[in-house]
DNA sequence: ACAATAAATGAGAACGTTCCCAATACGGAG
DNA sequence: CTCCGTATTGGGAACGTTCTCATTTATTGT
């Protein structure tokens, strides 16, 4: 009942403890594979199971990755999560997940576990820390997402702006000249960013900016609702909207029915994410995609690599550029 | 640089290294006010920080927990993970989550962390493990879900069986008679018992049943498209489908449209577990809405509550019942 | 057959806490 | 003034590994 220790292994197999290590490490080049047997049969005899807290504290490294996103319940995060866990994994590394709900506290709490002891490293979508309280952490850290304000770490994330100039142009193709924007309003910067996507295209078309084509709201479908019936009841509405993410898009389409505005027929639509509802509205939904399990994946790639060569890196930085999904809510003028 | 520890807490302070653990620990009361000062303020001088790993070695605890599920990616979990982990916060534990994607030796892997004394406890939704696997761990543990080979071990889940019901005799009391079932397949038992409630139910309310109506498939789409198409096509088709989750139902409802049955005006059509998308289809998709934050939870509460009081309780079962969400694709025959 | 090298093992000190128990200090009662 | 209980503190042994050396044993070349 009593667990069963390295060291009673050891006198079962009549070899020292150091020998019984090894042999559980895996270190085979360095134990005779005879004593070896003995040992691993000692070892099923008397049901032995490494504690993996004592080897931890000698050898200070957990195994252990915490991965920090702002919501699992967003449709987003749970495929990032995929491919961060997923690489992990065939590393020998496991993924701890936890949610800081855009909170500071939460954050930060997270943050104060890591730095006591109890993870390799931290794979972080930021949401109100700064990057002097990462590098302060003193671990390893791979930011998720485009945050201009981390300079000095791996950063991985899509290229939202690109994301912005595809759909936008996809508009301009199909002869829509006059584009509204319902722009989400995040904690961080992105948003702005996407403001200035918006603007340089229209400069670079030569199309002149309609203040009142811009909204900006928070992530909620019923904002994407509010915002489109703005729009349309303006006395020249858009013929074309783009919508900052699925959730405001399906938003609008609601109150696009509502309002017996057709579409594509009177008005195009297109949100960006391309989240599984967006593929079953009716019309389905222009969108676009962007990289989920691939940026997990790469940001567990970077952290792994981070770990293992310790220092001087120059800061990496990929953004991965997405991939226009034209469905049935855009067309023609 | 080198990392501080609570020896040289003790020296700045000029205490016992003793001292200074009763001051971390927050074990005021056996330390004098005056002297907990001086810890603290050499605590903030020398920016000491715990090392949790060494404490959980003598304490043999993590305060850390491993919820076991098999896909994040699917959007029933995500939110069941949301309960747990933030009942698990409030009481100081931390949620690892982690996938087993339904593969035994992945999910023996994960158990095999926690029986390494990594985790203190264990809530899980189990793929391929038996009862005595799990109880091997000798971790106080929590089933996620029905599963009747559990006897032994805490239980939280939804009451499917009660679910079908409601779907049934909603459209039961529409008129519908002629009810076709499309159900998922799953790996454990849990279809079956939806194939009893709906045969069970038939038999109550003596409609004869017709083999033809009931139609296996796996949990996709294209499955629920397939199926659709098929029971559509009969001699006699069915003026009601329910449709085992709402996946299938969204690929039964493509299917309906794309032969031009109109819903619910010439076929009513129902699913189950009342996922975001099911809310945004046309027509909107009645359902049946599953406890997902409230499961996990419970299931949280029912470990800490093993955890804590060792010994001798009998093993906890609770289903909640779910609810109906009537929307626009069930109507009158 | 002997030295020199390589392979295999063992002994014991870390790792940084917590916990048990002994030691000391401080009051108040007798 | 002494004794005893209580409030604080300190000393050192766990906890179960891994790691560094030293030691023993086998192997090779001459």
């Amino acid at each position: 009942m009593a667990k069963v220790t390295i060291i009673e292994v050891a006198k079962h197999a009549g070899v020292s403890k150091s020998t019984v290590s090894r042999v559980i490490r895996g270190e085979y080049s360095s134990v005779n594979p005879v004593t070896r047997d003995r040992v691993m049969q000692a070892i099923n005899e008397l049901g032995y199971e490494k504690n993996a807290i004592a080897g931890s504290l000698r050898t200070n490294e957990t195994k252990m990755i915490m991965l920090i996103i702002p919501d699992i319940v967003n449709a987003f995060w749970p495929e990032v999560a995929r491919g961060v866990q997923d690489a992990l994994e065939i590393n020998g590394y496991t993924m701890v997940l936890s949610c800081s709900d855009w909170e500071r506290s939460k954050e930060q709490r997270l943050l104060m576990q890591a730095r006591n002891g109890l993870f390799d490293g931290i794979i972080i979508n930021p949401a109100s820390i700064s990057e002097k309280e990462l590098l302060d952490c003193k671990i390893p850290s791979v930011i998720l997402g485009y945050h201009e304000f981390f300079p000095e770490i791996d950063m991985v994330g899509n290229d939202t702006a690109r994301g912005t100039e595809l759909v936008l142009n996809h508009l301009y193709e199909l002869g829509h000249r006059k584009i509204g924007f319902i722009c989400g309003v995040s904690m961080r910067s992105t948003s702005n960013r996407r403001i200035n996507s918006y603007m340089e295209f229209m400069k670079k078309k030569d199309i002149e900016i309609e203040r009142d084509y811009i909204l900006q709201c928070h992530y909620g479908q019923e904002n994407g609702y509010d915002a489109m019936k703005q729009l349309m009841t303006l006395q020249e509405p858009p013929t074309a909207v783009y919508a900052g993410n699925d959730i405001l898009a399906i938003g609008a389409l609601k109150a696009a029915k509502e309002l017996g505005i057709s579409i594509p027929g009177s008005c195009s639509l297109a949100g960006m994410d391309d989240i599984y509802s967006s593929s079953v509205t009716s019309p389905t939904l222009t969108t676009v995609a962007k990289e989920k399990y691939k940026v997990g994946w790469q940001a567990a790639v970077f952290l792994l690599d981070r770990i293992r060569s310790k220092e001087g890196f120059i800061p990496r930085k990929i953004l991965f550029p997405p991939t226009l999904v034209k469905r049935e809510s855009t067309g023609n003028i």
